[in-house]
DNA sequence: CCCGATTGTCGCCAATTTGTAGACAGAGAC
DNA sequence: GTCTCTGTCTACAAATTGGCGACAATCGGG
């Protein structure tokens, strides 16, 4: 049992009133907070909540424990705070390694607020899509979507990037919509890679895995070209959801085979083997995880 | 990362100036204490121990943090006092069942110690080997010893119990030993059983399992009964550590197969199903983990 | 008053973490 | 010089975690 988290879980419930919040709040399921605090009243043998089927409170036991628990997680980043910035202040130059895609739609935007966060670091982002090894090439830090986890390298896991499957609606009245994968060999594909071989979808519904060599008129390594082009109706398109999202959103793009789904891709930092991250590097990959990191609209629902 | 966890090997270490030290008085392995301490110094970014090969001491960080460590270690106890306490001091009546070998060799030597604790509490302990239903037979807890977790009653390990393949010296003398399970066969073997069939022997080693059927000539449901007969000369036995323990230091039995094992028995506490345990059930429940859990001379090996 | 949305709990299970065994190299005692 | 004990590391079995989805209950809006 993991106390700490059991206490976080359980001071989040009280001061929200709720599961669900705290749920949202800590990036937790329903499930993980109800577990926690039923854990934490098992190994205290008392009842610290009274709960109805919508809300939560807390009784006399769970007042004062409240109060307690909130002097020592307090405490706790004190004693945190009071080591590490033992240290220096995080200053000196970051020099930050991403895919193309990413930095610009999503990681650019938020490196205003790390900036402000902590004003006496300087930043260096380097986008391209060239693997780097981030000892050799002289970054801090290096961002990858992959579909496998390299295990040659350090590499921490920042957050799931899901896939969709889409086209263009004007695409989708002239060539008919595929409902299922094997249709989609009768489909123009816009497919993405590096090199024109080996390149399949693999898509898993209920009726289990199904491996689609596609018909690709276009191969290309930038998902932002694939989305562009399946805007402009050459195709379906198999991309992140972060790239297709205001696309989908704005109705110039549909997303398709909504029953199947490819296997997300993972955003990842890799840093250079050393015994510990710099400060400078874990503040960042930190400030990743709780930027990107499971998605409020993944909780809760 | 349990943080709490890592809290307390790092303060134990700190204390006792070593992680062997730190393992044994946490029941813990010398690679768990050093991997907590040093998930503790990753997460911090700093580092708070210096290390030579066979003492540990903290450096400045260290020194620092183990003072707040302290403080909130101790507050975190207190806050669980403070709740707990608020039901009343455990008094009353504990009803107890235990295994006949099991509650005259360990349990009621350890129950001193409980009652010297908890002097309110009055304890009535039952030792049986029958199977007893906790719910219908009103006990509160009652132990048992088994090889496999039975799942349809709530019940917490307390430790696994380990099996020695034994015989007296002047057996062996006038047997041979054995030095393969095979062996067995050609041994006259006292066995453990409820019922005359079914029972075989599973003895592990470097070339796999193996199960003995072996040439049994008694068969009993008390392990004491083998041990006695095993140390007259009648033959082979298969019984727990802690039963042969004494007869073993004193040369009157002779472990044999040393490079094959019995799976160990496992020791739980079974008791009836409701939302929280009673007080008194966990702190018994807790004293036995803490009394018999991780036996200490299983450290630090 | 009814229905839809949201709630908290629970069982199941895949994924992840835990914690030990054992190997290794180093230090200290005898 | 040898033996014992140390702390670290890897491999891996065992245990735990945490999400999904089902379920029953509650609440608010229409």
């Amino acid at each position: 049992m993991d106390k700490l988290a059991c206490l976080k879980a359980f001071a989040k419930v009280v001061e929200t009133g709720s599961f669900s919040e705290a749920g949202r709040q800590l990036r937790l399921s329903r499930s993980a907070v109800s577990k926690y605090v039923a854990e934490l009243e098992e190994s205290l043998g008392v009842q610290l909540l009274n709960r109805t089927t919508r809300h939560a409170s807390p009784n006399e036991n769970g007042q004062l424990y409240f109060e307690r628990a909130l002097v020592i997680l307090s405490e706790l980043d004190a004693a945190d705070q009071a080591v590490t910035h033992l240290q220096s202040t995080p200053r000196g130059l970051l020099r930050i390694n991403a895919p193309m895609s990413f930095g610009t739609i999503r990681l650019g935007p938020a490196l205003a607020d790390f900036m402000t966060r902590y004003p006496e670091m300087q930043l260096q982002l380097v986008l391209s899509d060239d693997l780097v090894d981030p000892v050799q090439d002289g970054f801090d830090v290096t961002l990858r979507i992959a579909e496998l986890e390299s295990s040659s390298l350090i590499a921490r896991k920042i957050t799931p990037m899901p896939r969709v499957v889409c086209a263009s609606p004007d695409y989708l009245k002239r060539h008919g919509t595929p409902h299922h994968p094997q249709d989609l060999r009768d489909h123009v594909s816009l497919t993405y890679g590096f090199l024109l071989t080996g390149n399949q979808w693999k898509l898993t519904g209920a009726d289990g895995e199904h491996w689609i060599q596609p018909a690709w008129s276009l191969c290309v390594n930038n998902a932002e070209v694939l989305r562009d082009v399946a805007v402009k109706g050459r195709g379906v398109a198999l991309i992140p959801e972060f790239i297709a999202g205001e696309a989908l959103q704005q109705g110039r793009l549909k997303a398709i085979l909504n029953d199947f789904w490819a296997p997300p891709l993972t955003l990842y930092a890799v840093y250079p083997p050393t015994r510990h991250l710099s400060v400078k590097v874990r503040l960042f990959i930190d400030f990743l995880v709780e930027r990107f990191g499971r998605e409020v609209d993944k909780r809760g629902n």
